[in-house]
DNA sequence: AACCCCCATTAACCTATGTTATAGATGGTT
DNA sequence: AACCATCTATAACATAGGTTAATGGGGGTT
């Protein structure tokens, strides 16, 4: 059994977890399986809406989702955004209906597999189970951290925080170069992300490029100085490692894997 | 192998579960194991400090306490209220430290057991892991529900919310009594749950007590009409059955568990 | 090239909520 | 029974952010 840390993964899935552990070419060839059935949707299409039912585990192979809830009257929450390479609502899968929608924004590649997968994946491959629960667990912190900047950071702060977690995110699955990435959204999928206005979205944003920190040319964002970024948003370093922290997993294997593991 | 559905478990998480599920006797003792080691807390005391490393998977067995994150300047926001019978933060304990903390606001007794045991759980009663991996999953989707009412709810609408929630919660496991609960929680924290003000909260109590939706008297609140509460709150159906439904469960179970079950 | 739709931008104005300050309950402690 | 610390309650005032409305740009489509 051996270990080929050297060629990466051509899925970002495949990508973000070798990025925190090395991964045996079984491995790899089953989350390459689970990655093969893959569908194809334009921009600004729903992939699950509010109160559908549950059917396969999706993965984000290409492109941006954004997972919402919704009032009756109109209002909308973005709850997170799906970046390439994320699992979308792992353990949301253990409910029946969906308390929330999935929309796409921009053309994406999804592959779906059935939830039963994960069980087999436990039994076979108990480090890459450990490795999406983690990852799953992550989803969960990510929301905690935006309900704390929703409550309780300034627009301001909260702008550039998003901004710096989305950076940090992509870079892991290599979308960011020099500090400049794709940012496909408009400014009220923005808004309805942190808890504003539309208008004020676009105030901050401007006050952001005034004071040049960032800088806006269509969809592409540049980050010029991701320090002072992360510290006007108050950007949590606790959070930071939990995000991308490598040795972190190495934690949820000890307690996951009582067996021994395959390949050392 | 018998189910006794007559006697009810001592332990609020026992019944919480037998809520949805019947559970086997093996299932109970197993159960009762997990909740053995209990240790005691008095009021306002930390069960877990923001940065620390997490040791045991802890359980509410008696009082409340709070999940919050906190900024540097002392800016706080309650991520989520732990009531008797709540597992605190399962899928966090996959992380290495915590990026919250956890505090008592009543004395508490809570149960504790190492993460292994879970592993465990999983190979002999995997209905029982399956409960409490729903359970889990439902943690996020109340977080979700809390980011949607502090980024798009308004004041009113979301204590209205919150004051519903808790009451869905809390009935679950026998503390409702007429519409009537204890809320041990000073306005400040409800202030930092919901991402107010004192003051603010403070007014909108009033006006909920103003409009006879609720009274309160002490630490007891009471609710005279539910429904009202509920819509004023824009309380979701979706939402409703997925914090507190059966049914649920039967669809977790068949995802999970692949062998045959005990028990029928 | 005229039309259209969507989106960003900005100004002017408005309001829900925050801040500061004060007073009064409540309950535990000596 | 006086004291102290917390907590609730309200008033008066301040402001961050919301709302409305108008303008202009960019990219399709006819």
């Amino acid at each position: 059994m051996t270990r080929a840390q050297a060629n990466i993964p051509s899925s970002p899935l495949g990508r973000k977890i070798t990025s925190y552990m090395n991964l045996t070419d079984e491995e790899k060839s089953f989350l390459g399986e689970l990655e093969r059935n893959v569908t194809r949707h334009g921009s600004r299409s729903d992939l699950l809406q509010q109160g559908e039912r549950y059917g396969c585990v999706r993965v984000m192979r290409k492109g941006w989702a954004i997972r919402h809830k919704a009032l009756p009257d109109g209002r909308r929450q973005v709850v997170n955004f799906v970046l390439p390479g994320d699992i979308i609502g792992f353990y949301c899968n253990l409910f029946e209906t969906a308390d929330h929608g999935v929309t796409t924004l921009t053309p994406a590649e999804v592959a779906n597999f059935q939830p039963e997968r994960i069980i087999e994946l436990f039994k076979l491959f108990p480090r890459l189970a450990a490795a999406l629960a983690w990852s799953g667990a992550k989803e969960e912190a990510i929301i905690a951290e935006r309900l704390l900047s929703v409550g309780r950071r300034t627009a301001l702060e909260r702008t550039a925080h998003l901004i710096v977690e989305l950076l940090r995110r992509l870079s892991i699955v290599g979308l960011v170069e020099e500090g400049r990435f794709t940012l496909p959204v408009t400014q009220e999928i923005l808004a309805d992300a942190l808890g504003l206005s539309i208008v004020h979205i676009n105030r901050t944003l401007r006050r952001l490029r005034d004071i040049g920190l960032i800088d806006l040319a269509g969809q592409q964002i540049t980050v010029h100085d991701v320090k002072q970024l992360a510290s006007v948003g108050q950007f949590d370093e606790l959070y930071l490692h939990l995000i991308q922290a490598p040795k972190q997993l190495e934690h949820a294997l000890d307690a996951k894997s009582d067996r021994k593991r395959a390949g050392d």
